[in-house]
DNA sequence: CTCTTCCTGTGATTCCCATCACATGAATTA
DNA sequence: TAATTCATGTGATGGGAATCACAGGAAGAG
């Protein structure tokens, strides 16, 4: 093993209060492993309890229905993990893991995740955080899906993908997802977002120049998502 | 202090492997209080950390969205808890808390309970399953809202609502919930609910009796919630 | 026992948006 | 540079279910 491997893995929230020397025993007890672009990691419902640390790459959790819709549920960038629920409860997996780009990982026996747990309060409480992150996430996406209305929905999401720019101070969403991922991440369908990215545009709120979509109007597209706005006249 | 609050604490889950000399000493740094039926205990985006211990009783987690929908989002019965959300990352309440009955919980301060956490891996391991649970959960619903229909939804709850009966070992809902609260947990409205329910009645597939709600062919019903059926006239 | 209040069943109506169907356009690969 | 393949913009249409509107029943309160 080379000091390399442990300086990219202290930088695995998972493993930031841990000491250099379990670092190492860990990960002697793991393998590493590489994906590439769009390999499938894991399948939902399959029985291994592994805990994988995303060491470079990125990862997107996605689930199908029996009807085939796709729904999205997260993303996990370089130093975060994924596959602790299987972990801690031995229960199946709930969902399946696609590489977003060539990624590497290393991949933890749950007896070696486990034994962290045990003996790092530190880690367990950066655990415990994460859990309670992803109910909060969820539940937040459980309000939406019931009382909001498909289009209300593309705008929530924009607003959560969107960011200040550092030098103009201007809020954006670069890279802009396709309609398709968007879609997917709001439970509608890639019509839905393509017609509302259009009528956003031509009601001045929003841009899209090449992959980055300038949002003009923040204060407005917030409104928009809990009003019951007009129709798209009252728009311009 | 008496012993039948430490026997009735023992019994909460969060403490079951804790000894009576760490229950008696959590008992002193909390404080009880008796919940009448209805009354509202925690408010959403509320301030307070403490998690709350349910002694006797049940309370419901709820959510309102501003356009006055309500979203139930489960219940806690005797030997439960709630509120560890906060109490783990310091956030703000994420729903509200109602006692469906009169309730007698223990209000544990949010250190008293991190204290617990650092001190009981037993207990953290407790904690860590049940967030892992809810998030099974919460995807779940969150793959049924994207992909199934409202009259589907209702299916899917009253499946999960259902046992089997001990004595006849047919498989029944008792309590059935008014429609209003099957509505609730199921993203829909209270007129549909009562369609689907006589509709499943006209087919044959499900009887009301009372407060009991007999399920007949519960493989049918299973098949129900993931095929797009036809017309009513073909569940005949 | 009687009076509210809440629950339940059903019709009628409106409207959201998923779906189908193409026409470009952009981007990747051969 | 041609040839696929994927992304985007928009019309047309149909169906699902939310909403509105009552009427009768059940059940809790006084």
């Amino acid at each position: 093993m080379n000091q390399d491997s442990v300086d990219n893995l202290s930088r695995v929230r998972l493993l930031q209060d841990l000491t250099s020397a379990a670092i190492e025993s860990l990960e002697k007890r793991s393998r590493w492993r590489r994906y590439a672009r769009d390999e499938q990691i894991l399948d939902r419902d399959s029985e291994s309890r592994d805990v994988f640390l995303v060491v470079t790459g990125s990862v997107e959790v996605i689930n199908y229905s029996l009807s085939g819709r796709e729904v999205a549920f997260g993303h996990v960038v370089q130093g975060g993990y994924f596959g602790e629920l299987s972990a801690i409860d031995g229960g199946r997996r709930s969902a399946n893991i696609v590489a977003v780009e060539d990624s590497l990982v290393l991949v933890v026996p749950p007896e070696v995740f486990t034994e962290i747990l045990t003996h790092n309060p530190p880690a367990t409480m950066q655990v415990l955080r994460r859990l309670a992150h992803i109910i909060r996430t969820a539940d937040d996406r459980i309000m939406d899906l019931s009382t909001l209305k498909a289009v209300q929905r593309v705008y929530v999401e924009l607003i959560r993908l969107s960011e200040e720019d550092g030098k103009t101070g201007e809020r954006i969403v670069r890279p802009l997802p396709t309609q398709r991922d968007i879609a997917r991440r709001a439970s509608t369908s890639r019509e839905t977002v393509a017609r509302v990215l259009g009528q956003l545009a031509r009601a001045g709120i929003v841009e899209r120049k090449g992959r980055t979509l300038h949002i003009f109007d923040m204060a407005r597209l917030m409104e928009m998502t809990d009003a019951i706005e007009g129709d798209e006249e009252s728009l311009r």
